[in-house]
DNA sequence: CAAATCATCACTAGTTTTAGTGATAAATAC
DNA sequence: GTATTTATCACTAAAACTAGTGATGATTTG
């Protein structure tokens, strides 16, 4: 039964989910192949050398780069985008989606979705409060525990530059703690347990 | 290098996930039996059935059977339990696990902890240096962000008392920074989102 | 029972962070 | 082509944390 060959790209930081979505979903009949990528930037790379048509999301992978997103969705205005939903938990940014799935859902439900990939424009919904690359930089270090000295010495910065991209942080993100800081950066992906 | 035969069930409600951690562990060397299992009372039957040496499980789909689980683990005391934690704000019933691993971590890491996990007795160092019951609810205030002060008061006790807790978990831990503390935190389950 | 650990409190001195305000050049956006 | 954002640097005063040392009573453990 088949159609053309379906190009695949999974945005997705775990690998053991990729490589479940791609054991689950290549045993249908068609014809698909898999990228796997972990990022923004791989994901431009991948989609300027390969005609993709599906691209599945991690959406905490996009949280601080909705502006890109954006403009990626647009310049490729014909993929469909899917969203990979861990968890009740993250509302935030599946509006940009063309469709979503929940990691618990069934997989005949999921490749349904999938071989679906139809449906409706993404609305735009801008969030002006992400943080900036220097911000997502600092943010880096300190929730690595260094102090804003040490992040200074580390990017050649003076130490007042610190201070203001933690306040800017702070400010943006509306939370006032380190230990807080340290859960945003892990949650989104910026840093790992390790 | 190969041992004997590991039988591994992984209580997982999600499909995708289990051939994730199928695909990415059994490309190891090792030789490995997977089950696919997602309730309490499969893991049961099959625990009945089959000589398992490790058990991969999703903390979720035990929440509210601590007490069963709990009774499991005694009953099958040679068993290594390894939690899979989706995202940090997972709730916490993640001591009751031997190790733990995230969908985010490295596939090399993830394989790591389930060859240890097959060799060793215990791969957790849980005995060395463990908190003590009030160093624990210190860190749990800590990690949300609270200053020394602020947990003196919640405590009725002396901002001292609380600097002395703060200096003995970074001394037991080793871990010299409020991040790093946070970050521990949220590893061994002992905060959660709220 | 003796030893070890725990929970509590205290003081000091030095370091770091927080929270303001303010400024400038460069890049981006509308 | 102006307005906005970003990245950079500066200063200050107050608050908070770090790293030592030391002490006491209670509880747990062998």
């Amino acid at each position: 039964m088949d159609k053309c060959r379906q190009n695949i790209v999974v945005l997705e930081p775990s690998k053991i989910i990729y490589e479940g979505i791609y054991a689950s979903i290549s045993k249908s009949e068609y014809n698909y192949s898999f990228y796997h990528v972990d990022s923004l930037i791989e994901l431009e790379t991948i989609l300027i050398k390969k005609d993709i048509t599906i691209v599945l999301i991690n959406p905490s992978l996009i949280q601080n780069k909705i502006k890109e997103f954006i403009k990626i969705q647009k310049q490729y205005s014909k993929i469909r985008w899917i969203g990979i939903i861990y968890s009740l938990f993250d509302n935030s940014t599946t509006k940009l989606f063309d469709n979503l799935f929940m990691l618990t859902d069934d997989v005949t439900r999921i490749a349904k979705i999938i071989t679906k990939a139809c449906s409706k424009i993404s609305t735009l919904d801008k969030n002006d409060e992400q943080l900036s690359e220097r911000e997502i930089i600092v943010l880096k270090h300190l929730a690595k525990g260094l102090s804003n000295k040490i992040i200074a010495d580390k990017l050649n910065l003076s130490v007042h530059t610190i201070n203001t991209h933690r306040k800017n942080i702070m400010d943006k993100t509306g939370i006032r703690s380190l230990a807080g800081l340290t859960i945003y950066a892990v949650s989104i992906g910026i840093i790992s347990l390790d």
